[in-house]
DNA sequence: CTTAGACGGTACCGATCGGTTCCGTCTGTG
DNA sequence: CACAGACGGAACCGATCGGTACCGTCTAAG
């Protein structure tokens, strides 16, 4: 019966390799971040690449779990998604997309990593989709994909600007994008 | 004076870092690839960082000259340049933006390496505006930035599809940007 | 009270990290 | 020929990497 220790090592691991990347952040961090022992860990991770595989499915759930409430409190219009970007880009520990820091970095072609990154980034590009239909655009998955390399350029523009300009011109151009379609 | 150990390394770092990223990419393989002996590096280079951010450096010089060549000859237009960037994306070794993969690994908010990516996307933005000068359109460094986050999402996009998918659609959708203004 | 299981701490492992030092070689110049 | 400088190779350094093994503790269930 597992009590906690394996959420904070996942709870530590999606705070750390987030801020300051997955290379960089070594075991000894991790453990000493979560008040983890060593032969804990791996109780519940067979490796790192474990952990961090398991972190990037927990952050696919929970980051499309938050989107979604978000835009629809923000009024579930396709627009209203960008607002729901430009509210995350303002927050001080916004460092980008997680998926697409970690493939920056781990490069492997056949990676377990590549894969779900691409799953992720399908899923979101489905929901936004979704966005369009239900506010009464033509079902078009590639103006979907539009959307989300919208979302995607601000999410890394922001990685080296420190603002939400990038956000805010993004939704400006998604507008433009949705008027004149 | 220098004969050519030097440049070696340049090479080496800019394949290596670039194809496999800078963290997974250690002394003891730039020294094998290069075939330059460990003294010889730190004759040339004060540091690891040292010759990542020389090798930036270059980068930025390299690319920026290779995109007003390929785009002068591709007419000349700004959508001359998502011609080149879909040039760009269907080779076999490309990764995406190396300051992009840069910054999605290193972290660090007050680093050089920060300041360098901030840098060359501004330089890279100003050759849009007058690109777009150029064309008859006004001079408006906001449309630049347009561009620029377009061609940015696409280049963060081909990093987990393996195609020239997303920079086509960049181009379309710079199409449409500039026909509506 | 006793037992089982989850846990944290620590010592340890081989490998590799970035970095320093010394030495022998090779080449071009005076 | 002699000298200077650029070079490659290798030994070595402390630190840290990911990973293994063992130990004592705490807690909940029987």
């Amino acid at each position: 019966m597992p009590t906690n220790a394996r959420q904070r090592l996942l709870d530590a691991a999606k705070k750390l390799f987030y801020a300051e990347g997955i290379q960089a952040v070594g075991l000894e961090r991790l453990l000493a971040d979560s008040g983890v022992g060593r032969a804990s860990f791996y109780r519940h991770f067979a490796s790192k690449d474990d952990l961090v595989v398991t972190m990037l499915s927990n952050y696919d759930q929970t980051y499309r779990t938050w989107l979604t409430e978000r835009t629809t409190a923000l009024g579930g219009t396709p627009l209203a998604a960008f607002d729901a970007l430009i509210e995350h880009a303002k927050t001080s520990d916004f460092r980008g997309c997680a998926f697409i820091n970690a493939i920056a970095e781990v490069a492997e072609p056949d990676s377990q990593i590549r894969a779900m990154a691409n799953q992720h980034k399908e899923a979101v590009a489905d929901y936004l989709r979704t966005l369009l239909v239900e506010a009464g655009y033509p079902d078009d998955m590639n103006l979907a994909r539009q959307l989300l390399l919208l979302m995607d350029g601000a999410a890394v523009t922001e990685l080296y600007e420190r603002s939400d300009r990038a956000a805010r011109q993004a939704k400006a151009m998604a507008q433009a994008l949705l008027e004149h379609t």
